[in-house]
DNA sequence: TATGAATGAGCTTTCATTCAT
DNA sequence: GATGAATGAAAGCTCATTCAT
């Protein structure tokens, strides 16, 4: 709220030092959190050195987030599933062709999660999911199930406006997430998805996807009959 | 087999009982390792598991390999050993039309790799390939390029003859590969790429990717005088 | 209460309310902290937990008690005062049997001690003496000395009057005292002396002990010439 | 078995020191651990102290034993319930009065409990057992019902043969039982239950208890009738 | 005086690695 | 060569105690 300067002038000045740094707190503890867990890995990340990225005890951690489960739960809320509220959102408003919509979506995910450290816990969870039963489930709860969906909403808007043909949705869906995913995977797993000496380049790579995806669901000249009639 | 000493005449005779099983040491270890590395990953396998499953004890297991490391390492370079000349060959005689070339390819990549063991190497590389960087650059040359190049020359050849449109190679491959790698890690990863409850059924799943991809591939109607539209 | 200023006129005018919060603290504290340490035991109960329910924060509490430790030592002191001139003077003025005085004691030791709070000091003692060695000195000179004289006399009385046959006092207290802190343990320690599922009632437990031990201290036939068969 | 060194002959001598260790190490880690237990509390105790004290490090200790808590019962076992065995045999083969047989009862738990440092454990059960719950359970099974048992036992045989008078089994077991723990608490608990400067010799403590119970448990003149047709 | 955020020693348990036999 | 007993560094979490405000 940069323009409402004025309306916080009743809140003391008095707001301590101390005062700031406790709310400060989590946000700075959460965003240590982040970068170790994306650079080491979960069970590899000592939450003694996350507590001391973020410039406190071990005990402070434990003050604010009751385990390491739960701290890289509020990572993940924090970077990815808070996010779904505004993506799923943006799909109730959105007004042009679903194939934009798509692409809107490809590409936005892209900037606010691909691109960033957040993508980390993708590829964290992906190697690690299995020995942490607790956190795959809220991972798979909260990041997974959501995303579906709004790719389903998505493809079925699609067929639903003639734009697309019909489509297994149940599989169809994979087709949207898996170049995401494998992209994901070529930037945290040093060439093991990708031959050395290439450096994907994120727009062009969701464009050529996208192309093929687009073209791949939209209606066959053959298709315009057969799926005419099912309405 | 103590009662078919003859049926072993091409060892040396030379080679005692004991000599024989020394030599099969390594291997044992190794195909231990492999199953237990897939099944619970690096981290939660404990050379302990691996000794005990191939019948040897923990000390044993270090007088051949000097740490876990050096063990992971052994696995992942015994079992990857030209994977690809055979599919290199099959290709040279393929007859028919791409897209049923594509179709095969990716089919009888899920029965020889994605179905069996060997597909737990691949998700072994995508969780652990960062803590392993020669490994990784190992697994690089030998895999992921000869892939790479095979399928290139598929699509390559699909353009050629008029069957598929003018795709942008470089990234048109991972129209391909993303899928298969994406199928690797929801059968590998409890859950973390695909909703609970839904278990992917590999050849639907095929099937409805090669649906997609082709009908992506496939020149359009304007697609004739190509890309003059676009713009 | 800030309303009925007047009703608190024997409190010295002088005393403004936040002194004579000050005052009150610490036997808030100790209140609290004797709940606690009863029910859970010294080294369990957090301080923390004796701060909040006393209303305070936790640093207030070290502002009145220098440890954990001091406060415990003040919980005990504070909780022994003279908890024997009332039974004392009760002795002194009885009529009845002996018998029945026993019993009376017991009974009435049972209802303003046993079943009271006042019993987990007991308990508290047993369990932490051990830790603090001034303070179970203390609690030996305030509480079981005085204790011990009072049943030793009720016992020489039956002697004396011929009601009870000759006992080594030193020792026959303790079919008095025993049964009593038993009974305490069984009702503090979660069925560490009692078979689970079985819980005493109070009533029927003195009964029986005193009917055994009445038994037991009563004249046989034969006592008549006292220890005189016994060699 | 001292008599039969000889038929040891055939142990091979080669049975190597660390052998011999091995066989030991539970013996004397359980050994240390009931030192310290009874001289600090299960909780005060740290694990590594018992290692230290039985010579051996941190990590051996759980070779032998999977966790603090069953190492504290082996401790139990070996010094408490383990005995409940012998004793029960021995009491279906006593011939003497109830009386005599309740009197070596008590005399041979003295001797092989209570004068020892096992009685510390009952101590501690009094002191901690609302704070492990698990172990609390394991002692009231394994100790605190045999023994009731037993008791019961006992107190019926001397009804049935008509040396005792009808007693409330239920309460009376307590009568025996008190007493016993009574004497471990006074030996635990830094006078909180014995005057100071006094030291309660044992054996006059039981004869004095036993004298009273068995008086108390027998039949009076009066109650040789109503009794006597019970039968 | 009162607060409560911050600290860090301390505890149990795991497991790769060593080495005497 | 083979064994497996022994080691000890680490790691997550708790809580009495301190101290800036």
């Amino acid at each position: 709220m940069p323009n409402t300067p004025s309306s916080n002038d009743n809140t003391p000045a008095t707001a301590t030092r101390r005062e700031r740094r406790k709310e400060a707190r989590p946000g700075e503890l959460i965003d240590a959190a982040l970068d170790l867990f994306v650079e080491k890995g979960f069970a590899a990340t000592r939450v003694e050195e996350v507590a001391a990225r973020a410039g406190v005890s071990k005990g402070t951690l434990f003050l604010y987030f009751p385990s390491k489960d739960e701290l890289f739960k509020a990572v993940v809320r924090e970077n990815i599933s808070g996010r779904f509220v505004e993506w799923n959102s943006e799909f109730e408003g959105f007004e042009g062709s679903t194939g934009d919509m798509l692409g809107y979506c490809m590409n936005s995910w892209w900037e606010r999660v691909g691109a960033t450290k957040a993508s980390g816990l993708t590829k964290l969870m992906m190697s690690e999911a299995s020995n942490f039963p607790e956190i795959a489930a809220f991972y798979q709860q909260e990041v997974i199930q959501p995303g579906h969906t709004l790719i389903r909403r998505i493809l079925q808007r699609g067929m639903d406006r003639g734009e697309f043909r019909s489509l297994d949705l149940d599989y169809a869906v994979y087709s949207v997430v898996a170049p995401m995913m494998f992209m994901i995977l070529s930037r945290h797993s040093m060439g093991v998805c990708v031959p050395s000496n290439v450096e994907l380049d994120p727009q062009r790579y969701i464009a050529a996807q996208l192309g093929v995806i687009l073209n791949g669901f939209s209606l066959r000249p053959d298709d315009a009959r057969p799926d005419a009639r099912k309405a």
